[in-house]
RNA sequence: GUUCCGGUAGCUCAGGGGAUAGAGCAAUGGCCUUCUAAGCCAUCGGUCGGGGGUUCGAAUCCCUCCCGGAACGCCA
């Protein structure tokens, strides 16, 4: 079935050449928050008032009149300033459960974009654990992937591994410092070491493998190694509790051993956009919109992270991506000009898109909790999985936009874990496989042969209907504006109906064809509300 | 000082330039002999930070001021 708001748009489109000969970029529909604005409703008389020169409400009966419905309305109405509303013929809204019996959960895929996207996100030094405010990255970049992968855009979702750097050796003299302190040497402790209680358990690993070997030789290379494998291992193992997933762990140190830094580099030469100043090779950012140069080799020869971090987005370039999107917290924002300056030297137009995501500020007992790798105080994403729960997390950040400047109360959440509103939706779930249960224990016969639908002629139905219905346009909406809280909302709105359906209508009906058409529409319901659900990242529970 | 976010109900937050600004939590009052009460129904709650402007129409766009967060390194 053809989307009904595109069926809908060329009606009207057709009725604005018929009645005033014209044509229009962009008809916008709605769907009106309230349900006494019928199903669909367009403000294209407002927005022609002007260029018709006439006044609003003419122009919609106008149109009105023009229209060639085709029987797909039992109402149209000219109401407010001049909106058209459409109230929808209820077969219409059959169809809409028709379609989500055959598609199920490919109900609301959008079409194939062909586009292929790169999107990194979390991106974590592995120089600790992961804590609270990654959680944020990790809920949205996944969130995300998923979303566009249903809007019909093919996704690769990286993690671009910073191995390479002086905080990678910073971390490997922590680690020996500690693997000293376990034999009773003293080793002084870098000044700005890691100090979390990963990185004794990694020093008493080292022990085990190498007994006392490192304190006579030097074991700097294996330090650093081993804890960076040990870190990633476990950066893995908590994404993979939160449900957060990738294709690609990229490596920065791979980028030095290709040579993909150095030929970086001299391409930037090559271009000219580089100059060397006060012993420092600075890039010419500023003919890209940039408010100052930058350096990019320092004067003692090592490289700015900003150069690995050119050459890394090149190489994503290279392997053939339409688009690439990086999703990086709001303490970077400052660096996202110089890196777009510096791609810009590389393609005509700007492939890359950076969401930026605002800092999640954490307060236990009414104070602020800072986040610190460095001074190894955190609150980590693992315990709050363990007290909170994955899901309940997930649909908490799933809630909001990427900027909005969430506080998170951790007293709050765990203590109000029952109040959760991701409960809210995932009972919604638990419930009709309930029902579903209850009918086959309970000898409930219904039968899924049905086409046509007689005993759903009810407002809570048209309700839950009309909700489904926009689920397709939804994810259209959503992916373009790469705001996946749209679906939590829709999630929402979609178990309140539900809710509200199940609390004044009795489903499992003496009558077995009432029954069984109550029980698609169930399944309908279910079917879209766990697609949802996964969408964000959070389970859909048969029982609770 | 400059740049980027934000300021909407007691709290946490939604609000594609449109209709009477909405949810959750909190508060108040009803609803379990029948499919899960983690639910339903109802009520309470707002000078959309202030002031200008654009528009038929502004929480939304523009300007300006105030408040909060973040960033302004040859750190990552």
């Amino acid at each position: 079935m053809k989307h009904i708001e595109e069926r809908l748009k060329r009606l009207i489109l057709g009725a604005l050449k018929d009645a005033y000969g014209i044509s229009v970029d962009a008809v916008h529909i709605e769907t009106p928050a309230d349900k006494r604005h019928g199903d669909y409703a367009t403000n294209i008389a407002m927005t022609l008032a002007k260029r018709l020169q006439s006044n609003p409400r003419d122009i919609a009966a106008n149109i009105k009149a023009a229209l060639a419905d085709e029987g797909m309305f039992d109402a149209i109405d000219i109401a407010g300033p001049g909106f058209i509303n459409f109230y929808l013929d209820k077969t219409l809204y059959y169809d809409t459960l028709r379609d989500i019996l055959k598609k199920r959960e490919s109900f609301g895929d959008g079409e194939d974009k062909g586009v292929h996207i790169n999107l990194e996100y979390v991106s974590a030094n592995p120089t600790g654990i992961l804590h609270v405010g990654h959680a944020r990255g990790a809920a949205a970049g996944d969130s995300l992937a998923r979303l566009l992968r249903k809007a019909g855009y093919k996704v690769t979702r990286e993690f671009y591994v910073n191995d390479g750097g002086n905080q990678i050796m910073n971390l490997a003299r922590s680690v020996e410092a500690r693997y000293f302190e376990l034999f009773g040497e003293e080793k002084p402790f870098p000044e700005d070491g890691y100090r979390g209680g990963e990185i004794i358990d990694i020093a008493k690993t080292m022990r085990e493998r190498y007994g006392d070997r490192f304190l006579h030789e030097d074991g700097i290379d294996s330090f650093r190694e081993e804890s960076v494998a040990e870190l990633l291992k476990g950066l893995k193992r908590d994404l993979d509790a939160f449900g957060v997933t990738f294709d690609v762990f990229y490596s920065e140190k791979s980028l030095y051993e290709t040579g993909a830094v150095e030929e970086t580099r001299e391409a930037l030469k090559a271009k000219g956009y580089t100059y060397e100043k006060e012993g420092a090779l600075f890039l010419r950012t500023t003919a890209f919109g940039d408010e100052k140069d930058r350096v990019i080799v320092k004067s003692d020869g090592t490289y700015t992270y900003l150069l690995p971090d050119i050459a890394y987005h090149r190489e994503k370039l290279s392997r053939g991506f339409d688009a690439l999107i990086d999703i990086l917290g709001a303490d970077h924002h400052g660096y996202v000009p110089r890196l777009q300056a510096a791609l810009e030297m590389f393609t005509e137009e700007r492939r890359l898109e950076v969401l930026i995501l605002q800092l999640v500020k954490v307060l236990q007992n009414g104070e602020e909790v800072k986040m610190s790798k460095r001074s190894g105080r955190t609150i980590t994403l693992r315990d709050l999985i363990e007290e909170v729960g994955s899901d309940a997390i997930r649909y908490f950040f799933a809630r909001h936009s990427l900027n909005t400047h969430m506080d998170l109360d951790l007293d709050l959440a765990i203590k109000q874990t029952n109040e959760n509103p991701v409960y809210y939706a995932q009972y919604a779930h638990a419930r009709i496989r309930s029902v579903f249960e209850k009918a086959d224990n309970e000898g409930y016969a219904y039968t899924d042969d049905i086409d046509t639908f007689e005993h759903l002629d009810d407002e809570r139905v048209h309700d839950l209907l009309a909700a489904l219905g926009a689920y397709p346009s939804l994810i259209e909406h959503a992916a373009a504006t790469r705001s996946f809280h749209r679906i939590t909302q829709f999630i929402h709105r979609l178990a309140q109906k539900l809710h509200a359906f199940y609390s004044h209508i009795v489903i499992l009906d003496e009558n077995v064809r009432a029954r069984s058409e109550k029980l698609l529409l169930l399944e309908a319901v279910r079917i879209v509300l766990k697609d949802a659900l996964n969408l964000i990242g959070v389970s859909a529970p048969e029982k609770m």
